[in-house]
RNA sequence: UGACCCAUGGUGUAACGGUAGCACAACAGAUUUUGGUUCUGUUUGUUAAGGUUCGAAUCCUUAUGGGUCAACCA
């Protein structure tokens, strides 16, 4: 009894995978059969790999299958770039479509023939109304919409003006081929739908082949149906359409697939609109779809974000009905817990300013033996050279420190991390700029790391890198793109006003430790007590190696700053 | 002023008529050669009003608030 309700606790279900396990149970399916629909026209984003994971993951989950289908009925703003990328990120997220990637254009022949059936039964008329005119009499939500006069055509003036329309012989917009369903129907979509329009456009798969093209809701329920799939999961705003894709299913008397909805994902501080994002690119707000600042799934990759971290929030924010918007701390979290695990540990001095260790021999330098990754033991070591002249933080010296701070200020102790303990015995000071230009420390040489014999007792530990040894890095620190939670979301104020200035600050003047002279691109690291940074796209054949912020630590000191 | 949908801490999501739980965030403390990690603890919630019931976040009614729909986009 009790052992049953445990598992019962432990595995609560989305209402998705209720709705599934019904169907499964009483046998209305045997296996499931799932679909990641993208339209061509973009970059997949933060929001996309939601319904990845959605649809994938269900699949995975009760050992069905998923198909990869571009849902590229729209000529005009597709293209094969964006067919790319898209298979790219789908894969790069860890999901596998095998040999089942599908484009509706494939079926254009077969959507055709459907519209010719709902034609011969009387279902669909050619239109010749402008889109003007069109709207005037359809109505609004509260006013029942008026007949077209064309709404009346005989079957054979329509279905010989529809083969016409497939052969070419009108022009952009002068004609339509409509539903033939409600016309005053309090559900809009369902006042005599345009379900395929004539656009002399070309193609990115079928060439010049068509020049009708079916509307998504004459394309979307039959691929689905072609394609078996039992359970098509979309967005909310599809809501609406769903007794249309069910008109369409009783009509044609396809295979019926089930249209679910669930709530689309919102994450503060960012949109997930593509024409948005589209927008960004175009006007150069981003250097491109995989800016590290976007929230596509390219951008993520860029920036260093996880495939796991990815998928864990995907899996953790859930799936429900209603309206929702996600902290962007929790996708922080997920990044920072994957890479917590997986990056290696390196020294870089992104501020620097010299400290000098007085008693320490001229021309000597000792390799330090220092972990790459203390939460992996497996991660071993690696040496880095420890000598007179160092870099460090310049943050970390404080001429007049407040009580709490555990770095360097005059007279102060702390820990070189990996080496020796110092002390600092005085510092320079420029007396126009009032900037600390060196500090001069005396070092412990008993306190060793490792072999500490010294008795000293430090409360803080900071990063250094050796002068003579240092490898000067570009550092891009990025930061969120708005400044404001929910940047999409104000009527009288456009999101691009809400860009964050400071969300880029390239440092061309960083020193790493030498072992990041070989890095390479797309490696992990965390740059001890800064944050976690991977080695961007831009280093591949530079000498001076380009390093991104893919996110800070969590800095409890710079909450107690602010206080 | 039509149709459809939604409502649980700051955020997201569970609880399927029987103790409102989990994660993030926030706060406090312990540990720490990263002010990281880890560990411990604390605060905060069922939109409202009726009804059904021994018992309601859960079922019913109404109200309120929010979302979607008037592209030849998807």
């Amino acid at each position: 009894m009790t052992a049953v309700k445990e598992i019962k606790e432990k595995e609560s279900l989305n209402f998705i995978e209720e709705i599934i396990e019904q169907d499964l149970n009483s046998g209305k399916h045997q296996i499931i059969h799932t679909r990641f629909p993208p339209e061509p026209n973009g970059y997949l984003h933060i929001g996309h790999a939601k319904s990845i994971c959605l649809n994938f993951g269900i699949a995975q989950k009760y050992g069905g299958k998923t198909n990869l289908r571009f849902d590229d009925t729209n000529p005009t703003t597709e293209s094969v770039e964006y067919v790319e990328s898209i298979k790219r990120d789908v894969r790069w997220l860890g999901f596998d479509w095998e040999d089942r990637e599908y484009y509706a254009s494939d079926y254009f022949e077969q959507l055709y023939n459907m519209a010719v059936q709902l034609i011969k039964a009387g279902k669909a008329y050619v239109d010749d109304s402008t889109s003007e005119e069109m709207a005037a009499l359809k109505g609004t939500p509260t006013v029942p919409g008026q007949p077209s006069p064309y709404r009346d055509r005989s079957v054979e003036e329509n279905l010989d003006l529809f083969e016409r329309m497939r052969n070419g012989e009108f022009s952009d917009g002068a004609k339509v081929l409509r539903a033939k369903i409600d016309i005053t129907s309090p559900n809009m979509l369902l006042r005599d739908p345009v379900i395929y329009r004539i656009k002399h456009d070309h193609h990115h798969r079928t060439g010049d082949k068509w020049v009708i093209y079916p509307m998504y809701d004459f394309a979307h329920g039959q691929s689905d149906a072609l394609e078996g799939i039992t359970h098509s999961l979309c967005t909310l705003e599809f809501e609406n359409h769903r007794p249309l894709y069910d008109w369409c299913i009783q009509e044609l008397n396809i295979f019926p697939s089930r249209q679910i909805e669930f709530a689309r994902l919102n994450v503060n501080y960012t949109i997930t609109s593509k024409r948005k994002l589209l927008k960004l690119v175009q006007e150069g707000h981003v250097t491109g779809w995989d800016d590290p600042r976007m929230p596509t799934i390219s951008g993520m990759r860029r920036r260093g974000y996880t495939p796991a971290a990815i998928r864990n929030f995907c899996d953790r924010i859930g799936i429900a009905k209603r309206e929702n918007s996600i902290d962007i701390s929790l996708l922080e979290f997920f990044v920072r817990e994957d890479l917590n695990k997986i990056a290696t540990r390196v020294m870089v001095v992104i501020d620097p300013v010299k400290l000098i260790i007085t008693n320490y021999p001229d021309q000597q330098t000792e390799n330090m033996s220092i972990e790459n990754n203390p939460e992996d033991e497996q991660s071993g070591h690696r040496e880095v050279p420890f000598s007179k002249e160092l870099y460090i933080e310049y943050e970390d010296f404080m001429e007049e420190p407040p009580k709490k701070f555990f770095r360097l200020g005059p007279g102060l102790s702390v820990r070189l991390k990996g080496a020796y303990i110092v002390t600092c015995d005085s510092f320079e000071k420029d007396s126009k700029t009032g900037k600390i230009t060196a500090i001069h420390c005396t070092y412990h040489p008993n306190s060793k790391s490792g072999e500490d014999t010294s008795g000293m007792k430090v409360k803080g530990t900071i990063h250094w890198v050796s002068v003579k040894d240092a490898v000067p890095v570009e550092v891009r620190m990025y930061d969120r793109l708005f400044t404001e939670e929910n940047p999409g979301g104000h009527e009288d104020k456009d999101y691009l006003e809400f860009i964050n200035p400071d969300s880029l600050k390239i440092i061309k003047k960083a020193f790493a430790e030498p072992s990041l002279a070989k890095t390479k691109v797309g490696a992990y690291y965390q740059f001890l007590r800064l944050g976690y940074f991977v080695t961007d796209l831009d280093s591949k054949g530079r000498k001076k190696k380009v390093f991104n912020r893919t996110v800070t630590l969590k800095d409890t000191w710079a909450k107690e700053q602010k206080k």
